[in-house]
RNA sequence: CCAGACGGCUGGAUGGCCGCUCGCCCGCGUCGCGAGGCGCGGGCGGGAGGAAAGUCCGGGCUCCACGGAGACACGGUGCCGGGUCACGCCCGGCGGGGGCGACCCCAGGGAAAGUGCCACAGAGAAGAGACCGCCGUAGCGGUGCCGGUCGCGAGGCCGGCGCUCAUGCGCGGCAAGGGUGAAACGGUGCGGUAAGAGCGCACCGCGGCCCCGGCAACGGGGACGGCACGGCAAACCCCACCGGGAGCAAGACCAAAUAGGGGCGGCACGGGGGCUUCGGCCUCCAAGCGCGUUUCCGCGCCGCUGCCCGGGUCGGUCGCGCGAGGCGCCCGGCGACGGGCGUCCCAGAGGAAUGGUCAUCGAGCGGCCCCAGAGCGGCGGGGCCGCGGACAGAACCCGGCUUACAGGCCGUCUGGCGCC
RNA sequence: GGGCCUGUAGUUCAGCGGUUAGAACUCGCCGCUCAUAACGGCGUUGUCGCAGGUUCGAAUCCUGCCGGGCCCA
C-alpha cells in the first residue's frame, strides 16, 4: 500500500467521512477526488507531515473485476503522480480520497495520469487560491470530446483505444 | 460432403519498463548475554477459476447443548440396485413419454385408511344418469265395421267387435348411437336380442392367484374372474428413510490508553446505631468540596497516593494451507468408482496482493478484390483493410448441483446424399 | 456467513386453481361553463419479472434463474 514509502493509506470508514466532509472535490471523467489538509490528528507525534491515500469504488462501477480494475488503475495512477508531487514538495501533508466512476477502467492512460494531475494540482498546490478553483472544471469534457469525436457511452472502449494509439503517435 | 446426437479437453502467446505480496538466502543498521526480533536494500523462487459466482445440498473443522435410546412437532427426500465420508450428487437397470434414428425428458411410493375438490358445458361428474333416441305395449287416443240414440240434414253422443295404427299422451324395457366435457363406470369385432347389454365368444386392457426369469424394481407365461377399483397427493394426508443447534465475525492466545473492580502499603481521618473471630465491616448523619443565583433547601462526591493482580475493549498473533490432494502407469469393474506402485508440494491477501503500461505475434470474425470452376451460389486457394478475445476475482477447506461464457480442439455414434 | 419479504395497468394496491385479471388515482373524449377547476358520462391501458413442470385448466401450486428491498452476526 505505500508508494514509495511516502505514502499510508486510508482504512476504516471514519476516514473517508472525515475526508468527504472537510476536504475539496475535484471532479474529471476519470475519477472524483477529494483532498483534506493534514493537520496533525490525534496522533501529534508525527513531526513530519504525511500523505494518506484512500480508493472506493461503488457496485456503480461495474462488477467485482471491474472495480477492482479500476481501483488499481488509480492506485498506479496515484503513484506515478505522487512521485512526482513528493519530488516537487506539494503533496506531502494531505488526505486524498479517489473515487472511481464508471469510464475509470476504459480511460485512456495518459488522459488518466492527467485527470489527475490536473484535479491534484488544483487542490493541493493551489490550496491557497480561490476556493472557487476547487469545483467543477469543464474543461476536460470539451477535451475528450473534441479529441473523440462522439461521446456515446458504447463507444467508450475504441475510443480509448484510439486516443491510447493517438497521443503515442 | 451435409445435417444431427453424446462425451471429454481448452479458456491466448512473447518481450521491454515500472510495481505488489509470500517464502528462502545474502548484506547493512538497530535492540538483546543469547536464541532471535525489527527496519532498509539486493538476489532467487511461488502467486486466481472452470465456474473463484449463485449459496441450492452434503461433509470436514470449531464451539454450545445433551446420561443412552426413542417419541411428538417441524423440515427434507421418495422406482430398484450400486458408488461415495456423505448427499437432494453420480453410475447401471426398470417403467412411462418424445424422436426415422444416434439419443433425450420424467418429484416415478400410497387414491381398497380417511377428508376435500372436479368450474363451464352436459341428462348424468362417482356406487351417476335418461335429453334426443331405440324397442315393446292398444290404457287414453287414432281408425274400420256393427248396433242404439239425437238431428230435416251434414253429423254428434253412447256401447260393442276388430286393426299388419306406435303419429301424440301414458306405462314398461334398453343404454348401442347422437350430443357435452379434460374425464361418462372397460375398448374393437362377431354372435345374440323386441331393442339392447360381458348376455356369450375372440383379441386387447384391468384385477388378484399360480409358475418361470431377475438380488430387486420389473418382465414373460398360464388358467380364472366378468368389470368392480375415474382423476387430482407439485390439495390436506398416510407410509418409509434422513436431520441436535450455530457457524472461521466459529474458536484459541497475547494485550495499549482511559474508566471501573480486587489486594497490599504510606499519609490523612469526626459523631450515632448495629454486628464482630476485636483485624474491622455495614448503615445513618455531620463537616468539606462541586452544581443549581446567595441563606433555607435539593442533588452528587467522600479520601489522597505508590505498587501488584485478574476480567475486558481497540489492536495483534494463531486458526491457515499434506488434503476423502494432483499427475502418470498397472489391475478389478459394463460404469460411477475402487486397489496397488511411482512421483509432486501446487496462492495465502486482508478496505483486501496476484498488477499497471507499451510493443509484436496470433486462433478467429467482418468487408472488398483476384485465381480456378461455372448457369448462379457455396466450398477451396491467394491478396488488402478493419476488429481482435467471452463469462468473470480466492476470503476456512473439500465433494456435488445450478447459473454465466467469445472462440477453438479431440473422440464415439446416427440419418441422408455421392463414389468405389 | 445466516435469514426474511417482494415483483400484477403510467402509479399505489386487490385477487389465495375455474369463463373475458379488477379497484382507486392518472390519462383521452364528450357534457356543463364565456373560460378553467370541480362535477357528470363514456372509454383506453397488462409478455401477471423470466423459463420449465404439475393439472382438463396456473397470476395463484412446485423447481430453477433475474431484479428490488430489509434484518441479524
Amino acid at each position: 500500500m505505500t508508494v514509495a514509502g511516502a505514502v499510508a493509506g486510508l482504512k476504516i470508514r471514519r476516514e473517508f467521512l472525515d475526508v468527504a466532509a472537510s476536504g475539496r472535490k475535484f471532479v474529471t471523467p476519470g475519477a472524483v477526488v477529494q483532498v483534506r489538509a493534514w493537520t496533525g490528528g490525534a496522533g501529534a507525534s508525527t513531526t513530519e507531515p504525511r500523505c494518506r491515500l484512500g480508493l472506493t469504488a461503488s457496485r456503480k462501477v461495474g462488477n467485482a473485476v471491474r472495480r477492482n480494475r479500476s481501483r488499481r488503475r488509480l492506485r498506479e495512477a496515484a503513484r506515478v503522480v505522487l512521485a512526482e508531487g513528493i519530488a516537487q514538495g506539494w503533496a506531502a501533508g494531505h488526505d486524498i480520497v479517489l473515487i472511481a466512476r464508471a469510464d475509470t477502467a476504459a480511460r485512456g492512460w495518459p488522459l488518466l495520469l492527467d485527470d489527475l494531475r490536473r484535479a491534484l494540482g488544483a487542490l493541493c498546490r493551489g490550496s491557497s487560491k480561490d476556493k472557487r478553483e476547487a469545483g467543477r472544471d469543464p474543461g476536460p469534457r470539451d477535451a475528450e470530446r473534441k479529441s473523440a469525436g462522439s461521446s456515446s457511452p458504447g463507444a467508450a472502449a475504441t475510443r480509448a483505444a484510439r486516443q491510447r494509439g493517438g497521443s503515442d503517435a
